[in-house]
DNA sequence: GACAAGCTCACAATCGTTTGCATAAATAGG
DNA sequence: CCTATTTATGCAAACGATTGTGAGCTTGTC
């Protein structure tokens, strides 16, 4: 049915080792050999099998891609990212999806790791005993979380998290509360750490609530408990937390940010056209995508880079902060709003 | 390194393809020499290589879905839909992007054609020819187009249409403006014919404007467009060009619905939480995704299916659209100077 | 004119599986 | 107990490519 490399060395008149070397040796054949193949392969329509290919040279040409949920508009552009880079080294990619599951997460990677050169393994729930037995089995470059040997890039959520609490700090709030994210999230972990330690500093208190769900409906669960511990600001795990917050603390009554202040991570697109604009810590995860794609393909094919990338965050002030109720009005730095114009 | 058919083989004491009768065709292998063979594949933590395996079936398992823009929030639900149901078929998915060029979309479905056992075209920019060529090398299954001979899943987005412009024309519009999309969407010309004929029956009067890049930025850009054309009301193409559209009329001082009442299509994520909520024509996109991952592993293995799907859509009433302003159109003239020099 | 050196190309083994065919063992029928 | 039938397993040829080895031709050198 399709056409082979035998089809192409038969109409050519050479021998199929001929055909192949045309391809992947060309200093090998003579020029006008060359380009017979070259022109009936052409026009045969002849497409190497890279699957074929793949048995014996042991380079599939593919990388797999896993996630916790597509969905979150925290992973497309990554995906996006990654997928562009990593066809422009000719590599197509799987993407799947773990649903937050750390055993799906794990099956995931097994039943890939033999079509693929290495997996990009993005915001891993799996303790780092699983991760670095699945390591051993196939390439891998993790993505928000960092483990000792491995490969990865994350985001500096820490820093992000003291330049957030910094900021409801100078608009004077003195209360401030963390809703953290999932159960064995790095991101979480490191995220509660800076922002215990950024509030000590300034001698805010800080409540720290947790775990919760990364999406919206985890938002909208916290706000109840948000009211209750009078905090006037809070630092939510993630944008589509953030924006379940606002939405929980509008059905009870409270304003943002008028009566409490929130900021979210992740700049996604939703903080840009949810209303109020949302103040959140910017993380990269474009260039993350790439980033993971790179290292992965980087090492030629045997050495194992062990590099661990972390990417700059950075405060982006909108209008879901502001100083807590009953500050009188004082003309405090915040950013202009030509600065975040659309996308 | 990685375990092989062959070392399970030689550690159970067993030929070849016992061991591989023993995974796929277990009636023809002896209860007692299965179970033995099972547990030490178990044992060395044996996976068989698809690659291999697909090489002489025919069958890789793996499927495509490629789509216009990864990050465009109409499509990782359906993405989401389409992974989740491939895998519960035992099935694998390449995601691939054309960023909207009918050329990469031609090369991305031939250079997957040779690892996949068909592959979901989304929103194809490619003409028909192109598309019936291309399903002669490799199945495909189209989402959001209709060719004659091929299968597909669409929306009934003509009838979504017709519900956005009665549902204006009730308001009180009738000088209505449709947002086309990108040259070469069959959807966009389903909606522009539908929208006619619901403006020509109720008597509107309907300008049609575009193509226009179905982005953010492309609804953006048409809002000066739109100013100038007088109409109180405006159908998009989809949700993020009427989320432009809204951040474009704010620029030009027009308000959202008070001036202008702006409906989108898809009813992503972004409508439910911009402010105005979103007036929207809902398209089942989790639901296309799963059907269209159904029609293409569906057929056994030689017959392709033809069957053509129509998904319902229905109209969403948010907050984006309310009667036309009742004062006649004095004050756009005097007041449109003012706005263009202060852009 | 013979021999070494270079080119160009064909041969054949190989990657990890599946699968038609043959064979051996076990069971059944008479 | 012999043959016919079933059952369980081994053998070997594929699938579509890559690649080490060596054969046949040219060249160049002395």
């Amino acid at each position: 049915m399709a056409v082979t490399i035998r089809d192409v060395a038969r109409v050519a008149g050479v021998h199929i080792s001929t055909v192949s070397r045309a391809f992947s040796a060309p200093h090998l054949v003579h020029a006008e050999t060359r380009a017979k193949v070259l022109s009936t392969a052409e026009q045969l329509g002849y497409r190497p099998n890279r699957a074929a290919r793949a048995l014996i040279t042991g380079r599939t040409h593919n990388i797999g891609l896993i996630v916790a949920d597509i969905a979150n508009p925290f992973f497309p552009p990554l995906i996006k990212a990654a997928e562009s880079q990593a066809r422009m080294r000719d590599h197509h990619v799987f993407v799947a999806e773990t649903d937050e599951d750390p055993l799906v997460e794990a099956e995931l990677v097994r039943a890939l790791s033999k079509q693929v050169d290495g997996i990009v393994l993005c915001s891993p729930r799996l303790n780092n005993t699983s991760i670095e037995q699945l390591a051993r089995e196939v390439p891998l470059v993790l993505v928000n979380r960092r483990v000792p040997g491995l490969p990865s890039v994350t985001m500096d959520v820490a820093h992000g998290a003291g330049l957030a609490i910094d900021h409801l700090v100078a608009d004077g709030h003195r209360d401030i509360a963390l809703l953290t994210g999932p159960r064995g999230s790095w991101t979480s972990r490191e995220q509660r750490r800076a922002a215990t330690q950024a509030a000590d500093r300034s001698g805010a208190r800080l409540t720290v609530s947790g775990p919760n769900h990364p999406t919206e409906d985890g938002g909208i669960a916290a706000a109840e408990q948000i009211v209750g511990s009078g905090a006037t600001a809070v630092l939510t795990y993630n944008d589509l937390m953030a924006i379940g917050l606002i939405e929980g603390l509008d059905r009870l009554g409270k304003r943002v940010p008028a009566d409490v202040s929130v900021v979210g991570v992740d700049d996604t697109i939703l903080g840009r056209v949810t209303r109020p604009r949302l103040t959140t810590v910017a993380t990269p995860t474009a260039a993350a995508g790439r980033a993971a794609v790179d290292m992965l393909l980087q090492h030629g094919d045997d050495r194992r880079t062990t590099a661990q990338v972390s990417l700059q965050t950075e405060l982006i002030v909108r209008d879901s902060t502001a100083p807590p109720p009953g500050t009188p009005p004082h003309g405090h730095a915040t950013a202009s709003p030509a600065v975040d114009s659309a996308l």
